[in-house]
DNA sequence: ATACATATTTAGGCTCACCTAATTTTATTT
DNA sequence: AAATAAAATTAGGTGAGCCTAAATATGTAT
């Protein structure tokens, strides 16, 4: 069995593997997890002990395959709730982040998959993020970042690299949605923004911060 | 904020406060709950504390208004995930319950009033028990047993007093559902067993066990 | 290489929600 | 009313998961 702590701090080294690499440091947890360092230290010897994750003292955390494969798990959990959460209860996508994070928790192999059936076996949550199977396998992602696209592409707009609900609500009220079309007219030197026509309709002026924020595919 | 615990009691003495009258024993709370009858003596002295029970020791305890409101809020909670669980992901009425009491814990006022308008605003759960509105208020419940019923009553069936998988899988497998009409063409004196016409069409024989376990509302 | 700053760990302690064993209170039987 | 049984409480203790303060290890700048 794994507690309710466990899973969040497989989770959360998940995360910032993800994003900075092989080793978590214990500071970085500590700030993630909103929990003392100390306290970090204590208990990532335990879950070592546990074999959930490998442990260099003063080095260190990463995951084993096994703590992997339960990170991945609560992932899949907490991406198909928010989809639900999103296409059934008509919660928006600023909105659901707090509700899976709980509902990730319960723990019932049959409703997951249940759910995954009912929701049509969807491949990404609202945010564009990609769902593991329940074996673990992602797709291939092949989304980039708007930053890395030259004048002239034409994208498809499919997730984001930034969950904050500020970046969240400020693309809703620029009616920037998942699924958009957007086309690259101008970059401007100096600043890296972007011109962008939306949809074939709207011409935007997106910042460097939000460029580098978007991921997008080519169309 | 209420722990799970706290939850886990004020929903247990609520039950128990239904079915056995005012008082609700340390005992009988042990019981219910899994827990050593020390552990919940020292447990409901701080709920007393809280305010969410009274407590006169040695006698036993009860909810306080407060502790009612939060006892029926976890109650509707439990009862629209079971119907969304039988209704939306194909459930069976013997398979939801220990998967409502996880969701049941999950806190968002918004979600659940979400849930209710998505769910069509459900009067009953899959085993006819009634769904406590927002403020916990309940429709005004008109079944009686079977049991209570003389020969040739034309009745609905439309819930259960008793909830175990055992009796739900035998009704399911005598093909007995919520809804049905049942006809009570006969009664033996000698155990109480009833014969009745389901539907119109089956006919079946009913034991005292089973007729005092059905739920029904005159038609 | 040394000094300093930062990160990590150790040591000791706390609360929550449980436990067992012993004691006291309440209820039942004679 | 006394003896006995059952229920409830008290006392002391445990592990999980956190804390602070102090000590140690690591990394960086001079």
């Amino acid at each position: 069995m794994t507690s309710l702590a466990e899973e969040n701090y497989l989770k959360t080294i998940y995360k910032l593997q993800e994003k900075n690499g092989a080793m978590v440091s214990t500071s970085a947890l500590a700030e993630n997890l909103q929990i003392n360092a100390a306290s970090v230290t204590d208990f990532i010897k335990k879950m070592a002990a546990k074999k959930l994750i490998s442990y260099q003292k003063s080095k260190g955390v990463s995951l084993t395959e096994h703590g992997r494969l339960i990170a991945l798990g609560i992932i899949r959990k907490h991406r198909l709730w928010e989809v639900w959460l999103v296409n059934n209860l008509g919660f928006k996508w600023d909105q659901v982040h707090e509700i899976a994070e709980q509902l990730e928790h319960v723990i019932s192999d049959e409703l997951i998959e249940n759910l995954d059936k009912h929701l049509g076996y969807p491949k990404a949550d609202p945010h564009g993020d990609l769902i593991p199977d329940a074996k673990g396998r992602f797709i291939k992602n092949t989304s980039k970042p708007l930053l890395d696209c030259v004048k002239g592409d034409k994208v498809k707009f499919t997730g984001v690299a930034e969950h904050s609900n500020s970046f969240l609500q400020y693309l809703t009220k620029s009616n920037i949605n998942l699924g958009d079309e957007l086309v690259v007219e101008a970059i401007e030197e100096f600043d890296h923004s972007f011109q962008v026509k939306i949809n074939k309709k709207e011409r935007k002026l997106l910042s460097k911060e939000v460029v580098k924020n978007l991921l997008v595919v080519g169309i």
